[in-house]
RNA sequence: GGCUCGGUAGCUCAGCUGGUCAGAGCACGGGAUUCAUAACCCCGGGGUCGGGAGUUCAAGUCUCCCCCGAGCCA
């Protein structure tokens, strides 16, 4: 069974901001990692596109809904190329073949007895695609946006069945991260589940409820089945049981903490009801903001992508969205501080220990040294890795980005420190004390090349440049690769280039 | 209004069941060095641990109240 995970199917109401590039930086990162352990990854992205917000936002734009579906989707696609995302699959909720397997499962859903007829009345907030319980002041409280009063026939979900065994779905250990999120969910469902109204009436921009004239579905009811559609293959027919075949159930959905309920809750809910296995574990995780303040169009202060990647590139604000923000909570970016870490980090630390050592050992061995004694797993630096590969594989595990950056990083320093206790250069001079320096810098290198290793599902361009240097073979496989003595003694080193130019940026980005 | 997180050096954060817990990295200052991307290595300054009260022989570490930030539910 392949391992399907999942960054959320960002709506297209507007062009990629840089929230949606760090949840799919974090995903892409954790795919990686899978697939150098050998799992046969289904990672999914894609984008959702139905609804009244972009019914509207089209209007507005004097184009058809599909029109500018199909636009903004194009941007999201040619993002994730651009910053060189490794998803198998991009999903769009307009995809013929997603209508069908939206409405097999309603009719599953429907066939267990969880779909009624009831009338939906209050006050409505398109921007949120969502009822408000008590509208106060008439306007919606996160879109400060006039809410309007809806008074229609609507099909229900019987959620309120399901609430014991939701109860003991998100009680389970892991299956909501990180853990304070999971007590949010749960005084959200100690409250009792309330069903919730899954169609619309008089709105052309959906996907039609079948058996139902005049209803389209709900934009949440057919958005999380795009994780279903996706695991279609190319020439599959669109029928829900083979998709669910393919892949299902989900192993991981990575969202951000705004709709955690809806993976949490509603969704696992859905799933039970269609008779079908509710998703494994769902990870909400942060919000970023800038330099201490939230970003916003209104503010001014937003990142684009774009500009970011042109100015830095996409190895930088890799490292640091991930390396100093713990996945899952809060954070703030600030730009001096991604200056710091990324030359301290990458050009320094490891990017100057590469360079300083392959020009050691091309200039005194021309090439790879040949230790007396290969593999010298006793040597200070084959332990300190050995304590690092142990520490990083669990921490890219539990998505713990940052530690396991931080372990990387500490075995590249403990190879610079290395290099001032010997200096190789000072006992080169004498030769009786050639021997050891070989078994010296191989070592050096050896570490070198593990933290290419251990880096390269974080910084895959990074880590895939050092492994060139050092005269590597791509990586293929996780735990082979990891073990010390893989360096060849005696082979060839080229040149050694900087592998990350220093970062100077003179204005803001 | 109820609830959940968080508030520790300029910045990002560690500090489990109370007793070398006042720490790390970055930034800053000094030194050393020259293999290297003005890089690397060593040393140092700096914090009344949001505020107040309490429990205790002993409190970032427990209790209560308050303030600030993020968020969930009403």
């Amino acid at each position: 069974m392949g391992f399907t995970l999942t960054t959320p199917l960002y709506y297209v109401n507007d062009r990629p901001h840089i929230g949606s590039v760090y949840t799919t930086l974090a995903v892409d990162t954790l795919a990686r990692y899978r697939r150098l352990r050998g799992e046969s990854v289904i990672f999914v992205t894609g984008c959702d596109e139905h609804g009244q917000k972009i019914q509207r936002t089209a209007e507005q734009a004097g184009v058809t809904p599909q029109q500018h579906c199909d636009r903004i989707s194009a941007l999201f696609a040619d993002t994730w190329r651009q910053w060189g995302i490794s998803h198998d699959r991009f999903i769009r909720t307009t995809d013929p073949r997603h209508r069908a397997i939206v409405q097999q499962f309603f009719e599953r859903v429907e066939a267990s007895g969880d779909i009624i007829e009831g009338q939906q009345r209050g006050w409505y907030c398109v921007a949120c695609e969502e009822y408000k319980d008590d509208p106060g002041g008439g306007d919606c409280p996160i879109h400060l946006r006039p809410l309007e009063w809806r008074d229609e026939t609507n099909l229900f979900f019987r959620l309120s069945r399901h609430q014991a065994a939701i109860e003991a779905l998100i009680s389970r250990p892991g299956f909501i991260r990180p853990d304070a999120r999971r007590r949010e969910v749960e005084n959200f469902v100690a409250g009792g589940l309330r069903d919730f109204s899954i169609s619309r009436v008089q709105l052309p921009w959906g996907i039609p409820v079948p058996g139902h004239d005049g209803h389209t579905f709900y934009v949440w009811f057919d958005a999380l089945l795009g994780y279903v559609t996706a695991l279609l293959e190319a020439d599959d027919p669109a029928d829900l049981s083979v998709a669910l075949a393919r892949g299902w159930p989900a192993r991981l959905h990575v969202i951000g903490k705004d709709i955690l309920r809806f993976h949490a809750v509603y969704w696992p809910a859905m799933c039970l009801s269609a008779g079908i296995d509710p998703p494994e574990a769902v990870f909400g995780h942060g919000f970023l903001t800038r330099e201490g303040q939230k970003m916003g169009k209104s503010l001014g202060n937003t990142l684009d992508p774009e500009r970011v990647l042109s100015r830095c590139g996409s190895t930088p604000l890799r490292w640091y969205l991930l390396r100093d923000i713990r996945f899952g909570d809060d954070g703030d970016i600030q730009q001096q501080r991604l200056l710091d870490l990324v030359n301290n980090d990458l050009a320094n630390t490891i990017g100057n220990l590469l360079n300083r050592t392959i020009a050691m050992a091309r200039r005194w061995f021309d090439g790879v040294p040949s230790p007396a004694a290969l593999p010298d797993l006793d040597h200070p630096l084959a332990r300190q890795a050995a304590r690092a590969v142990e520490a990083v594989d669990g921490h890219y595990d539990q998505l713990a980005f940052d530690r396991a950056a931080a372990d990387a990083l500490e075995l590249a320093a403990a190879a610079n420190a290395y290099l001032s206790e010997t200096a190789p250069w000072t006992a080169i001079k004498t030769p009786e004390r050639r021997d050891a320096v070989a078994g010296d810098l191989y070592a050096v290198l050896e570490a070198g090349r593990l933290v290419g290793v251990l880096l390269a599902p974080l910084l895959p361009d990074l880590s895939a440049d050092l492994l060139v240097q050092l005269g590597c073979p791509p990586l293929e496989g996780w735990s082979g690769a990891l073990a010390w003595g893989g360096l060849v003694p005696g082979s060839p080193l080229a040149e050694p280039h900087p592998l990350l130019q220093r970062l100077e940026l003179e204005e803001p980005l």
